[in-house]
RNA sequence: GGCAAGGUAGCUCAGUUGGUGAGAGCGCACGGCUCAUACCCGUGAGGUCGAGAGUUCGAAUCUCUCCCUUGCUACCA
């Protein structure tokens, strides 16, 4: 694999992050952190998107210039990343000036070669709104919401683009492309959207809207949402009409693009339009997730329970994010709404982390120390068919990751981590040290480390600091390329010593956790 | 209304092209072990596989009807 290339959707900068927002970008983040275990050229994009009439507005009502309260905003788009480990490559604001006059070149670009055209658009205007609302915005009198009164029909000259010349080509391209919408099951959907579409708007006049990028040439209009936003994933690359950089060579196009099903269509029709416009080659894989609920309700500012991020690592006195991005990335499979609840988190974190996995590598170190002094010996080191088992697991994750199954492969792992634990039980290593069988107990206790390093490897994408915790625990080097890992990686000597060894997770609740409290 | 996906053990769900007594995880109950973060391992529960009818030697798996749930059907971002 030459390289890995991955997007998330842009925020939009009206308030501060909640856990949805943070949901993609763990899903990116965890897919990204497992192809860099197969290529050395993983690039990771996120940013925000930060014009249009709602900013301008919402910074209008607190007094404040729309790019303060912009900055304001991304940075705490930026310091949750931050505290959720999340390994972007590049953060992207459409205010950035490279972007902004990226989209005024491409703009001129398509409106040069036709494909953008002037045309008069009708619409239901809102004074009160200073906005264009759309029918089922309206209440059952046809009013608006807000207002209380009928909006007007009003017309603007606006530019357009002729979404319906791409239509055939992009049906074609869903068609016999039947993992580019991932899960496929989304790709109907598209497919029906696909019937009824028209040429969209992809201007707006100055005098409804200003806060957002100009036309070149034409100051009374400025670029809208559409070509403003989805070409982040060009810009931040160095895309250029004329003379694009070697990086947007290298990474373009996009092996996937992570997005909420609510802009599936967006990307998967007026995206691939945009590209095509542009004489560019297409993503390989948009791939749209649920949402998450809160307790099983849809999350909203009306019913209050908004959960941040944040919160709930302060609740939980989380030191690192692990148990949280844990839980998030394999709350569902991927594309399906998936549920937060506090109890359902600290029950699965416990179980896989705590439990299972974290015990398993600190009651095996804890008997090398006890029995051996923590040295591992040339003849403990043996064949095991549990080796076979971790090399096939990897190759099982590695393939639930080229569909990005994430839930499905940190399944698989739990099943090694599962059979780990089994073998332990079976050999009973503490009634051969009993029996003076002292060469086969330390062999269970190898065996049971190598395959500890397979596992840090492979839980690595989902919680990247446990991961490195083991690895120095079993001074096993966390770097190494999936395809690179054999069973080799024990050595001869002493490994460790009773000062070394440290749980990897605590238990949530536990008494060793309240005691760091 | 139209298009689509589903309704399987208390919960979350697997069940390829129909065929040995219907499964997994969690939770629960009981048992085992004692190296470990009170952990880990084993055993069990006997669910009319949404309802009814049909095809078949045989259906959770195919067909039809009905009931229920969910998604999509927006120039919001």
């Amino acid at each position: 694999m030459e390289k890995f290339y991955a997007t998330t959707a842009i925020d939009y900068v009206n308030g501060a992050p909640h856990i949805g927002h943070a949901y993609e970008k763990i899903l990116t983040d965890v897919i990204v952190r497992h192809f860099s275990q197969r290529t050395d050229n993983a690039y990771m994009l996120t940013g925000t998107d930060e014009h249009g009439i709602k900013i301008q507005k919402t910074s209008a009502k607190i007094n404040m210039n729309p790019k303060e309260f912009c900055d304001t905003n991304a940075q705490k788009f930026i310091d949750c990343w931050k505290l959720l480990d999340i390994n972007y490559s590049q953060f992207i604001r459409t205010t950035d000036d490279y972007h902004k006059l990226t989209v005024q070149n491409i703009f001129k670009k398509l409106t040069e070669k036709g494909d953008i055209y002037k045309n008069s658009y009708t619409g239901l205007y809102c004074s009160g709104c200073e906005a264009f609302l759309a029918e089922k915005d309206l209440d059952e009198d046809g009013c608006c919401p807000v207002h209380k009164k009928k909006p007007e029909q009003i017309s603007e000259e606006n530019y357009f683009f002729k979404l319906t010349k791409y239509k055939d080509a992009i049906l074609k391209h869903i068609k016999q492309n039947p993992d580019f919408i991932v899960p496929a099951f989304r790709a109907n959907e598209v497919i029906n959207q696909l019937e009824n579409i028209e040429d969209i708007s992809v201007s707006r006049a100055i005098t409804s809207v200003n806060w957002g990028i100009k036309v070149l040439d034409d100051p009374s209009q400025v670029i809208y949402v559409w070509i403003d936003a989805l070409s982040n994933y060009i810009t931040a690359l160095g895309y250029d009409i004329n003379n694009p950089s070697e990086k947007f060579k290298t990474y373009w196009p996009a092996d996937v693009q992570v997005i909420g099903k609510d802009i599936l269509k967006f990307h998967s029709i007026y995206w691939l339009a945009i590209l095509m416009a542009l004489e560019l080659p297409l993503p390989k894989h948009i791939l749209a997730h649920g949402w998450i609920t809160i307790d099983e309700a849809k999350m909203s500012k009306s019913l209050g329970n908004v959960v941040s991020p944040e919160n709930v690592l302060k609740a939980y006195n989380l030191e690192s994010p692990d148990a949280f991005r844990y839980y998030m990335a394999t709350a569902a499979p991927v594309g399906r709404d998936g549920n937060y609840s506090d109890e359902d988190f600290k029950e699965k974190v416990n179980a896989h982390l705590a439990n299972s996995m974290g015990n398993l590598l600190n009651r095996t170190l804890s008997m090398l120390v006890k029995y051996f002094d923590g040295e591992i010996k040339s003849e403990f080191i043996k064949e095991s068919p549990l080796f076979s088992e971790a090399i096939n697991t990897i190759k099982e994750v590695k393939h639930h990751f080229d569909y990005f199954e994430i839930q499905e492969a940190s399944l698989k792992i739990n099943e090694l981590v599962d059979k780990a634990n089994k073998f332990v039980t079976d050999n009973a290593p503490w009634t051969l040290a009993k029996e003076g069988k002292m060469e086969e107990c330390g062999t269970v206790l190898y065996t049971i480390l190598e395959i500890m390093c397979v596992i840090s490897s492979l839980i690595y994408p989902y919680c990247p600091n446990i991961a490195k915790s083991m690895a120095k625990q079993l001074k096993y080097d966390i770097n190494t390329k999936l395809d690179d890992i054999k069973i080799n990686n024990i050595k001869t000597g002493k490994l460790t010593s009773k000062e070394e060894i440290t749980p990897v997770f605590l238990r949530i609740d536990s008494e060793l956790a309240d005691k760091k409290k």
